[in-house]
Order: C-alpha cells, then sequence, then structure tokens
RNA sequence: CGGGGCGUAGCGCAGCCUGGUAGCGCACCUGCUUCGGGAGCAGGGGGUCGGAGGUUCAAAUCCUCUCGCCCCGACCA
C-alpha cells in the first residue's frame, strides 16, 4: 500500500468533487468570498492566471490584435438589441438600478460579456473599409447569476479575454473565427497540457447571437468534457442590430462581419482536474507560478554549507529564466515541505544536502512520479531545463492518453447509455442534424453534443432516428 | 430551480437521539532535542455551537423560520 503523504485529501478517484474542492484550498488557490457564487482568487491561483495572461496575450498581439478596455455597465436597450443575445443571456443579468440614492431611469446590465456595448461603439468608430479590421481584445471580469457554481469552474464573476473583431466580409471574420480557436487549441495544448478536441457547436449548443460557434473541449477525469474556449462567427446579426456599416471601395454601405472569442479562468479548473492528483495539484512548467521549488536539508551546519549553495543556485536558475523559489524555513523538516510543495503542485524540486555538496551536485525530482535525477552543478541549467520540458510533455502524454482511451464509437444506443453509465467520456455517434435527435439523446443520457465533429459518410445511420446521418459528433455530458 | 446531506476553534470531526453551560486530532504559541518523505517530549492560547425567533428554571442538544456549503439532477465560459 502506498503511503499517504498528505492527509486530508479525499482520493481524486472515488469523489473527484470533493477532492478538487480540498486540492484547491488546500493548494491556496482560492477562498470562498462572502457572497455566495464568488471567489477571491489567492495569489497562488491568480500567479497561474497571469502566465496564461502573458501567453495568451503575447499571442494575441503577434497576430495583429490590441487590448482596449470598455465599460462594466450596459444599459438594457443596448442589451435588448440583438434578439436572440438577450434571449440567451437574460436569465443571469444582474441589474444596476441605483445610484447613491437615485432610482435610475434605465436600469443598468453589469456585462455578462461584451458584445452590445462594444457594438454600440463600433458603430460610431467604422466608416470606411479603411478602418477594417477592428481587432480589439480586452481583459475583463463579467458578471453571470449562475445557479450552481463552483470554484473556477463556474462562479458567478469570473475573469476572461474577450475578443471582438470587426471585418470586411464573410471570409475574413471565418478565418479569424478559426485562427483564434486554433491558437486557442495550441495553447491549451501545448501549454496547459490539455488535450482537446476543436469543432463546430450544434445550433442548439451555439453562442446567443452566433451564426458559428468553434469550441474546443477537454475530457476531464471524471468523464466529463469541459468547455475550454469558444470563437465565434456572429456573422452579420450584431452589426445589423446595430448598425455596425462601413463604406466599401465600390462606394457601397455594407455591414461589418464580426466574430468574438474567449477563454476564462475555468482553464485553471481545468487544469487542476486533469493533471492533479493524491498528493495534490500538479501544475504544468510553462503556466507554473514556481517551476523549480529549492529544498536545503536542514542538517547540522546547514546555514554556512548548505544555504549558500542553495542560494546560490536559486540564483542561476532566476538567471536562466526558470522561475525558482528557495524555501529557507527553519520550523519546518525536509520531509514537510516535500509535501506540502507536492501539494502545490510545483513540477520540480530540486534537493541540496550534506551529500551533495560533496559531490557537487543537485537532486532533481519530478512531481509527477518522484523520477529523481542527480545532476552536477555545471550542467544545473540545461538539466533542469531538460526536466521540465520532459515533465510538460509527460502531463500531456498521460492527459492524452486518457483521452483516447475514453473516447468511443457506436452506432447503437444501448451501447451509448451503457458508455455513459460506466467511465463516460466523448462518444462518436452519427447524427442526421436535426434538433429533435439531439434532444432526445440528451434526455435518454444526458450527454449533449459538444462539437459536431466530422462530417458522416455515406451509410452512416442517426443513432436515434435511422435516417441518414450528416455528422459524427463529439458527445459527452458537460461541466 | 427540484431531491438528498451538512453547518460546533483556522481545518477535519465527536457531542444532539435521552436538555444541565463544550471535547478530540491537526494547525497555532513557548522551550529543549530533531531535520534526505508531513519529527519527539513538556507546557500553553483559542470556540458560545451559521443566524433569528420560540419552548424551558436551564438549549449546541427540542420546535419554527432563515442563510450558507456539499452531493445528485434540470440550465450555462
Amino acid at each position: 500500500m502506498e503511503k499517504k503523504l498528505v492527509k486530508d485529501i479525499p482520493k481524486k478517484r472515488e469523489n473527484i468533487s470533493k477532492w478538487y474542492i480540498s486540492v484547491i484550498r488546500k493548494a491556496d488557490l482560492v477562498d470562498y468570498a462572502p457572497v455566495k457564487g464568488m471567489m477571491v482568487i489567492k495569489p497562488s491561483g491568480y500567479a497561474i492566471w497571469e502566465n496564461i495572461q502573458k501567453i495568451l496575450d503575447s499571442k494575441f498581439k503577434e497576430t495583429g490584435h490590441q487590448n482596449a478596455y470598455f465599460p462594466l455597465l450596459i444599459p438594457e436597450s443596448f442589451l435588448n438589441k440583438e434578439a436572440e443575445h438577450v434571449e440567451g443571456f437574460s436569465p443571469e443579468v444582474a441589474w444596476v438600478t441605483i445610484g447613491g440614492s437615485e432610482e435610475l431611469e434605465e436600469r443598468l446590465a453589469i456585462r455578462p460579456t461584451s458584445e452590445s456595448i462594444i457594438c454600440a461603439m463600433y458603430s460610431k468608430w467604422i466608416m470606411s473599409w479603411r478602418d477594417l479590421p477592428v481587432l480589439i481584445n480586452q481583459w475583463a471580469n463579467v458578471l453571470r447569476w449562475e445557479k450552481v457554481t463552483k470554484p473556477f469552474l463556474r462562479t458567478s464573476e469570473f475573469l476572461w479575454q474577450e475578443g471582438h473583431t470587426a471585418h470586411k466580409d464573410k471570409k475574413e471574420a471565418i478565418e479569424e473565427t478559426l485562427k483564434i480557436i486554433n491558437i486557442y487549441k495550441d495553447f491549451i495544448e501545448n501549454y496547459l497540457a490539455i488535450p482537446v478536441i476543436m469543432g463546430q457547436k450544434s445550433d442548439k449548443e451555439k453562442f446567443a447571437g452566433a451564426d458559428i460557434t468553434y469550441s474546443v473541449e477537454a475530457l476531464m477525469p471524471d468523464g466529463k468534457a469541459l468547455q475550454a474556449g469558444t470563437s465565434h462567427y456572429l456573422g452579420d446579426n450584431f452589426s445589423k442590430a446595430f448598425n455596425i456599416r462601413f463604406e466599401d471601395k465600390d462606394n457601397k454601405l455594407k455591414f461589418v462581419h464580426q466574430t468574438s472569442w474567449g477563454v476564462s479562468t475555468r482553464l485553471i479548473g481545468g487544469l487542476v482536474l486533469t493533471h492533479g492528483d493524491d498528493s495534490g495539484l500538479i501544475i504544468p512548467p510553462e503556466v507554473a507560478q514556481f517551476q523549480t521549488i529549492i529544498i536545503p536539508i536542514t542538517r547540522g551546519d546547514w546555514k554556512e554549507t548548505i544555504l549558500p549553495m542553495a542560494r546560490d543556485i536559486n540564483k542561476k536558475l532566476m538567471n536562466s529564466g526558470i522561475r525558482s523559489y528557495i524555501d529557507e524555513r527553519e520550523e519546518y523538516t525536509p520531509g514537510w515541505k516535500f509535501s506540502e510543495w507536492e501539494m502545490r503542485g510545483v513540477p520540480l524540486r530540486i534537493e541540496i544536502g550534506p551529500k551533495d555538496i560533496e559531490k557537487k551536485q543537485v537532486v532533481l525530482v519530478s512531481r509527477v512520479d518522484r523520477e529523481k535525477r542527480f545532476v552536477p552543478v555545471e550542467k544545473l541549467e540545461e538539466e533542469t531545463k531538460k526536466f521540465l520540458k520532459d515533465i510538460q510533455n509527460q502531463l500531456f502524454q498521460k492527459a492524452k492518453k486518457f483521452a483516447d482511451e475514453n473516447t468511443h464509437y457506436t452506432e447503437d444506443m444501448k451501447t451509448f447509455k451503457e458508455y455513459m453509465k460506466e467511465g463516460r467520456g466523448f462518444i462518436k455517434a452519427p447524427w442526421c442534424g436535426d434538433e429533435k435527435c439531439e434532444m432526445k439523446i440528451k434526455e435518454e443520457t444526458t450527454a449533449t453534443i459538444r462539437t459536431v465533429g466530422d462530417k458522416a459518410e455515406s451509410g452512416n445511420k442517426c443513432i436515434v432516428c435511422g435516417k441518414e446521418a450528416e455528422y459524427i459528433p463529439y458527445f459527452a455530458k458537460s461541466y
């Protein structure tokens, strides 16, 4: 039996919900706020978000986007302009009705998303084809009055980025939509080490007000799918509602074609669920607050011998661009620190003790499987970087293996239901494209279409009605 | 929003059935010995029992209402 090093963390396999809450609290990522459904993101959690921001922001900038900031409050009349959009969001909008002591003439929505306010501004700013494309992103908070909440995965207020672009035509707007969803896929897989499927949403599942929604979806260890990022082609729905027109080269007035896209702090929840284990978090090196934690072995005259070397090594690592931290506290034993930093998810531990001083080496220990590598001090930087890269890969491969093993294909409803009863997962099954069949699957199995998947081949029959299938969607129970 | 469960020290829990003025483990504080996988011993501090109301000589315990959290469903990044 494996010795349980960290007490009081429920087993991930036995109750993933309890495990999740326990781990994010013990690792000090969040605390509950006084208002229901809201959370405080503590420094250890916010550091992950900052790393996510840094990387994504540079990718947006590389592709020509600029950041701006739009107001938190949106007049009700603005929100009401696009019919589907209002309908989709009105159940979860919070309203400001009083300012100071005065009742407002028009109530103001606390943004659940910013399409309407941004479109209102775009209609003022865009006159000519020369003004296009408009490529703007904002990092912001939004508020949605959610009924059931869970830190990071669904909270009433959350942090995200929302890109809002305007283009001269459909072709260019769709290119933008796809460019972004590919950036998301690349980011989530290569930095967060979470494999995703990417594809189009069904009409039922798409964003309120969009013509097409593309989504990246990740399979969580409990077999449920987490929508990790979305990119919408809005067509001219909003430009018509908000009158965003430009005069084109041919002297004609035309409506712009728009996109919007976003990822949120939900990604942190996905990262925790995907990689964590019974000892706590595992943060992929690319986004970890600390990539290496140095633990000096506090023994004898360690302050004179070990500590200087530990500090020297910490400095070397930081100079070579590694986010490193050294735990110099005297009041805890090395063993305690090992467990503590494992729980907090630091991907690589560096132990330095008397033996290492003698041999001019350090001990690197992986958070993933406790693999040890003894490396000579002169090779420290390159070996550490190599190990971090290996860990990053290992995490992705592990998650990928899980996702692959839990992705099934079936044409038979009974088998579909059995999959949903056992490990759940992604289930690919032919579908005719009719919303009624989509609804029926949901009623009978609780699974929904995550992405519509590939076009069906001729001969594929809809799993519900038996008619010619149009797509082979990925079905799953969603988070 | 429906069904179930739970709110007692910072955290995890016992006490409640059968009312009598609150206890355990961890954490915290002091001291000494320890320190390569959550150290040991000794001493110490901290809660009025989620909140409001009621029954009673007396309420953590019984009753009513209320708020919050968790789990399972219906709705959503």
